[in-house]
DNA sequence: CGCTTGCTTGAGTCTGATCAATGCTCGTGG
DNA sequence: CCACGAGCATTGATCAGACTCAAGCAAGCG
């Protein structure tokens, strides 16, 4: 199917629908599971928007420890924040298919056309607001009040309610790197979730909400339900 | 001395050097220990810049559970971030100087003058950035390498080296708020810090630089260091 | 079919939280 | 000027939640 090596078609597309202006300056790009799209350090060429699959975002410790920032899905741009160098690194969860923007052409029509400009305004104000809750998540969350945040913040970008089924484009391990946790405790908060009948998880990659609103109540931090 | 009051001074100042253009839309204001600045949620009617004094940046869960997100030194600029609603509430540490621009103008003069965009941009980018090492930091990082980032983070915004006395212009419980930590863990780790001789605490407010390299170690992470 | 890869569960340990007591500093009033 | 008290900071003892290590399991694939 997809080939791991880059693949490009140089047709230019229709689907940067949030920002028209941008259409006409991407192509289209693929990307294996698990191939790097960028580096943090590298030099930030491009801009992207994903169409599908899923990416993750995150830093690496001279350790080996990491932290995922953010995870990207279908119709949300990445790779717009920095000027310079990119400060994350970029990476396919699955088979992937972008478009790329150059950014010294994203970065002139920021300079001439105001609809884009407060565009990539709104964007970075968003990703600013979602690293800000993602913050207190780390600093004053316990694991399952976490892991239900995480859930519940899923349910919401995919707009998905009680009963509906929604994907989990990631395994455990990149969970576990996105709440500053081990994958066992990720393992365990979900388990604990399913016996308290709050979700039920079919399999690996897909998850039942059966009670949104104690996951609601768990994520904000209620602290006597259990 | 400053009332907690709030007290305003008409005249404009020249305190914007970053941003020329903006000097004429501000007004100095001035706030006491403790005042909140403005409330997460409040409408964004106004940008800051701070001259003196500190102030943090904090979100509150519904437990009484604080994360704080940030800190502003003099010379910062606040407030920007957002174009509704302010989502982290800005309080005085100590009794402080702003200079107070209505958003309204910021807002105008970004979309007619190319410097201030930038500068507003930048501004964004900045805080985007550092909110994702605070990521890692709170993500993955234990407790006595928090206390260390933390101290070198200071450090280098104030320009200090070894040998220098940096203030901390916040408490301990806001470092613990910071750090994701409790009270008493702060301590711990200062108390450590100050045993293996790698600082000396002359007082609550006051800290000396005495080993900066064995910081910036346990603050990247090089686990064999104690 | 057996291997690999990723997930789950269990047992024991350890880091950081909690609870409690004491200390220090500064401002206020006798 | 000293005593007192408020407000933090520090230190100690104990506890618990999350980590580590280890084993077993399920699904996918060559």
């Amino acid at each position: 199917m997809l080939r791991p090596a880059e693949q490009s078609s140089q047709t230019s597309v229709k689907v940067a629908n949030d920002v028209p202006a941008l259409s006409k300056l991407g192509i289209v790009v693929r990307f294996g599971r698990h191939e790097t799209i960028f580096n943090q350090g590298d030099e930030a060429k491009y801009s992207y928007r994903l169409v599908s699959g899923a990416v993750r975002h995150s830093k690496f410790l001279v350790n080996g420890r990491r932290q995922i920032a953010d995870f990207s899905l279908p119709g949300e741009y990445f790779g717009f924040q920095n000027d310079c160098e990119h400060s994350l690194t970029a990476e396919a969860l699955s088979d992937v298919v972008v478009v790329r923007y150059p950014r010294s052409h994203v970065e002139r029509l920021g300079e001439e056309v105001a609809d884009v400009r407060r565009e990539l305004m709104l964007n970075l104000r968003r990703e600013l607001m979602m690293a800000q809750e993602h913050l207190v998540m780390l600093g004053r969350q316990s694991a399952k009040e976490r892991v239900a945040s995480f859930i519940v913040a899923l349910a919401n970008r995919v707009d998905a309610g009680n009963g509906d089924t929604i994907t989990l484009p990631m395994g455990r391990q990149d969970i576990a790197d996105y709440l500053g946790l081990t994958i066992e405790t990720v393992c365990r908060a979900i388990s604990d979730l399913k016996q308290c009948g709050v979700i039920k998880v079919p399999n690996r990659h897909e998850l039942v909400l059966l009670r949104l609103d104690v996951l609601e109540a768990l994520a904000s931090g209620e602290s006597d339900e259990d």
